[in-house]
DNA sequence: GAGTGGTCTAGACCACACG
DNA sequence: GTGTGGTCTAGACCACTCA
């Protein structure tokens, strides 16, 4: 029964189910419904709407879905704790980032080859030990300036023609992402110093604070890769944000 | 059309919108429909699955909130292209965290007080410069061991009462998620020095390299707090995970 | 048994994109 | 115009929880 005039004087939230969710959203945010508080059932938001139950469904499914509210069947939809802050991290390709701050990217490459894998890599990889993968090291600059040393082994059964690429145009994030189903990620960070090795290739000090991330991302059955990701501390910062 | 019994048969997707869109995931992983791919239409997979086209959409609508695929009004549906890996980031709150390991947590409170807001720290909280906000400065330890010191400033029109709690016996993030309504948070991480204070409170070498969390949160409309969480590095991982 | 959420349907109207 | 997704409805059946 809502007019398309009435339509044109809210434009902001013209769906239903987002007037329900903006509501809901509204009153949590505003402290109503504190964490664990039982909220409106489906039925009186229903009536308080003047909606079908499949768009007020919607809407809190939605809010379920975003973490900002619990639903359990036979009980009620309650006010989520809103304890495990979980932020969505973007790990953005280092080509892109760079090139997106209006700066020019140039890579380094001193490893491309097949090597035979060590018993604890081959394990990761999911391979047997001592069978080849394809190893790159690879220094990322901005204008000059080291930002990234990427040391990263690749599974050959995922990336057969992996070694084929030249890496000082395409970087290997870009080559896997474009080449294999990708599944599913699983990364750590830490803060360390670097490698003898890193530190040269860096070309900072043995001492310099480094983030290192370490990298490993899978199919649905088999790993495809991992990497060691070396930022010199202060010229890289991971950003990230979380917003209900 | 589905017979009670063949539901027990295959109890693991007895619900049409989740058989949609498991088999959708599973072409997906598959690498069937390639990043930017056409994928089949909701009337197609209507026709396919014998469902009614609201079951069907709501598989894609979910599968679109996961990122998996992208939708375009009038084109059609499309395989995403992966670029963005975002990660989940769940940052926990420390003291549940050493708990969960199984260890005990102690925080040693060496700063809780008011004070003057500094010209960029007022700007930052958005109070006005000069007037008094809330200054705790607590070092976390894991059964002896340094994890975390943690220096924080707290908006008080959003927690007033924020400085009368024993911060030996409940973190201020605790505090902060039970007496505030987190809308919005935003952190970055980094590797450096500890400062010359901070080395001294985690009892580490001042050239020891650091894990560096800046976070702040906020309301829908103010900064509730800031803060400046230093980890040794060696002594903490942030781990996460990405999964389609 | 009453109330809750979980899900499905069959049809509908709309906005949009493209040839 | 045709096909696409975006959305809504009115009713239905079910499983679950709690008194």
């Amino acid at each position: 029964m809502v007019s398309p005039e009435s339509r044109a004087v809210e434009p902001a939230a013209a769906a239903p189910y987002a007037r329900v969710k903006r509501h809901l959203k509204a009153g949590l945010a505003a402290g109503r419904w504190p964490p664990g508080a039982l909220m409106p059932s489906e039925a009186e938001l229903v009536a308080e709407f003047g909606v079908s139950r499949m768009t007020v469904n919607r809407a809190l499914r939605e809010l379920q879905a975003e973490g900002l509210v619990a639903r359990t069947q036979g009980v009620g939809t309650f006010a989520a704790p809103l304890h495990p802050v979980s932020s969505t991290l973007t790990i953005r390709d280092l080509h892109e980032e760079i090139e997106g701050r209006g700066h020019r990217h140039r890579a380094q490459v001193h490893v491309q080859r097949a090597e035979p894998a060590g018993a604890a890599l081959a394990a990761q990889l999911g391979v047997a030990a001592g069978s080849a993968v394809f190893h790159t090291l690879i220094v990322h600059f901005e204008d000059e300036l080291a930002l990234q040393c990427e040391d990263r082994y690749v599974n050959p059964a995922c990336s057969p023609r992996y070694l084929e690429n030249d890496f000082t145009r395409i970087t290997p994030t870009q080559v896997l992402f474009r080449t294999t189903a990708l599944w599913r990620a699983q990364y750590s960070i830490q803060a360390a110093r670097p490698t003898a090795q890193e530190a040269r290739l860096l070309r900072v000090a043995a001492a310099e604070p480094c983030l290192i991330i370490v990298r490993r991302t899978f199919t649905r059955d088999a790993a495809i890769t991992i990497g060691r990701l070396v930022h010199p501390g202060g010229r890289y910062l991971l950003e990230g944000q979380f917003a209900p």
